[in-house]
RNA sequence: CGGGGCGUAGCGCAGUCCGGUAGCGCGCCUGCUUUGGGAGCAGGAGGUCCCGGGUUCGAAUCCCGGCGCCCCGACCA
């Protein structure tokens, strides 16, 4: 960088503003083990809040949260055939403690179904202990080859969802169900709006029936896989030994899902809000949504400033508003609004002794309306009262605006490869096209245009027409699809 | 695992080609003056120059061998 206070442009190298901006404004940083990340408090924060709506979503929804270990007996990934084979390249393995070499190796967990269905089995008999609704907040470990902050790192954190019911049809829904609150969360509370479906059989989850998947837009025009919902059908509890006897008195296995989200969003967040002067955070996900900024050029001014500071704190805590009072008395106000503006605070209160005489109050806002000045001056009991409504308002306004890039950069009706070709290797986007089914034509698009199906389209994405013809020219559309470059 | 880059103060880097006992900017500490968009001045603290060997009177610099990190690719339920 030229200069060392401002970021890489994103428009002159996406992955290198990323990187600065995951570090510089405090989310992340380096560990000592490579592919590992520290999470500093400000990314923290921002993933507690995630935790907190998704927690809450998840008890509406019938799920308790429980705690299972994390290191898994090797014997029991190895259990279900697929599963091992997805898994095993990435797997980090425990084979010494204690002082003495293990008798049986342990994998320090990259998802839990086995074990978690295991001790599922231990505690339903019966269709009554049906359906089982399983949720836990877990560190897992995948050996990634290539690490990338928050994006893929070796320890992430996340939710798992693990249930088990009855029959198939209920399984199914469970699965649809937790897609559509991860929809509902990353649209409401990221303000990145995916787009859902399922996934292709290259695709999905090692060991599930079906995969469908939340999959958003980021600023560069690829793909983020941002969450994941599976239909695991019988295989888990089958490769348990996890049986139920049914009302009909039969012994049966019981259908089972996961579904998980991580701290990957935050990366997602990143990606979909930030620009080149550093994060935008949304407001549901601040943990200080408004910053209050003294001015001041003499002690008495400093004394009056940090009074009103600390009455406009008070007053908005009690709106409910995470408000902070920035009162360093070795930065002068420049430097503190450059700071948060890059930590990404939605709004930020500037109290001077122009205010006090005039008795309003400086709004300066994070993200500035097409048009607008970044600075509004309204009267204080005015500017006081409409934080909640300009958080509200920024939040709503965050989405639509990712929805309409989202949909701006999205090709319906696409039907030949060579047009699919170009989108791909210049813009980049989603593009919707038909689809045989045959994996020849995902290999060739991966192998020629980097690209892969991200999902076959829910019914609410998928185009109008649906489109007929396969767009490698052979063979009639099973399905419309979406392919793009992807994370 | 292939390709590229880089390891020198907390951070970013120069110095390495051409060997002579370590420097710049930011940050940090103290003081004064400042403070409405990244403050100024003065004084100060801070270094096994990634590690190990070798060459040399002398190595951040040259030679050999390691290790680590980042980026691009392969891989990524």
């Amino acid at each position: 960088m030229a200069d060392d206070r401002k970021l890489t442009p994103r428009s002159e190298d996406f992955a290198a503003w990323y990187n600065e901006i995951v570090q510089r404004a405090e989310l992340a940083d380096y560990s000592p083990v490579r592919g590992s990340m520290v999470i500093r408090p400000w990314g923290y924060g921002i993933w507690e809040r995630m935790q907190r709506a998704l927690d809450d979503m998840f008890k509406a929804t019938g799920h308790e949260n429980a705690y299972f270990p994390l290191l898994i007996p090797m014997s029991f990934i190895e259990k279900e055939k697929e599963h091992v084979e997805g898994f095993k390249p990435e797997l980090a393995i425990v084979t010494h403690a204690g002082g003495k070499e293990l008798e049986e190796p342990l994998l320090i967990r990259p998802t839990s179904e086995t074990v978690i269905l295991e001790m599922f089995g231990k505690w339903v008999q019966s269709y009554r202990d049906l359906p089982l609704l399983i949720n836990q907040w877990a560190n897992v470990m995948r050996w990634e080859l290539r690490p990338r902050l928050f994006l893929r790192t070796a320890e992430f954190l996340w939710q798992e969802g693990h249930t088990a019911h009855a029959s198939a049809e209920e399984a199914e829904e469970e699965t649809l169900r937790m897609l559509g609150v991860y929809r509902d969360f990353m649209e409401n509370w990221i303000g990145m709006p995916p787009i859902t479906g399922l996934k292709s059989e290259s695709e999905k989850f090692a060991g599930a029936v079906r995969t469908y998947a939340c999959e958003a837009l980021m600023q560069d025009n690829k793909a983020l896989q941002a969450g994941t919902s599976h239909f695991l059908g019988q295989n888990f509890s089958r490769a348990a030994d996890f049986t139920f006897q049914s009302e009909a008195g039969t012994e049966e296995y019981p259908w089972s899902t996961s579904w998980g989200v991580s701290t990957r969003m935050v990366g997602g967040m990143v990606m979909t809000h930030g620009d080149d002067d550093g994060l935008v955070v949304p407001p549901r996900l601040a943990p200080t949504q408004v910053v209050v900024v003294p001015i001041y050029r003499n002690d008495e001014e400093r004394s009056a400033t940090l009074a009103k500071a600390a009455e406009v704190e008070a007053r908005l805590r009690d709106d409910g508003v995470r408000v902070k009072v920035d009162g360093r008395d070795h930065l002068n106000p420049g430097a503190k609004f450059y700071e948060w503006e890059r930590k990404g605070v939605p709004l930020r209160v500037e109290i001077g002794p122009k205010d006090l005489e005039k008795g309003s109050l400086c709004i300066a806002r994070r993200v500035v309306p097409e048009g607008e000045k970044r600075k509004v001056f309204p009267a204080e009991a005015e500017a006081l009262a409409s934080i909640p409504g300009r958080l509200d308002a920024l939040q709503t306004d965050l989405r639509d605006r990712a929805v309409a890039r989202r949909e701006e950069n999205s090709y319906r009706g696409v039907s030949d490869w060579g047009e699919m070709k170009e989108i791909l290797e210049t813009k980049g986007g989603f593009v919707y096209t038909g689809w045989s089914g045959d994996p020849a034509v995902e290999a060739r698009a991966k192998e020629e245009l980097k690209a892969t199906i991200r999902v076959i389209p829910g019914e609410e994405f998928r185009s109008d027409t649906a489109p007929d013809r396969c767009i490698s020219g052979e063979g009639a559309a099973a399905h419309e699809v979406v392919w793009a470059r992807a994370y």
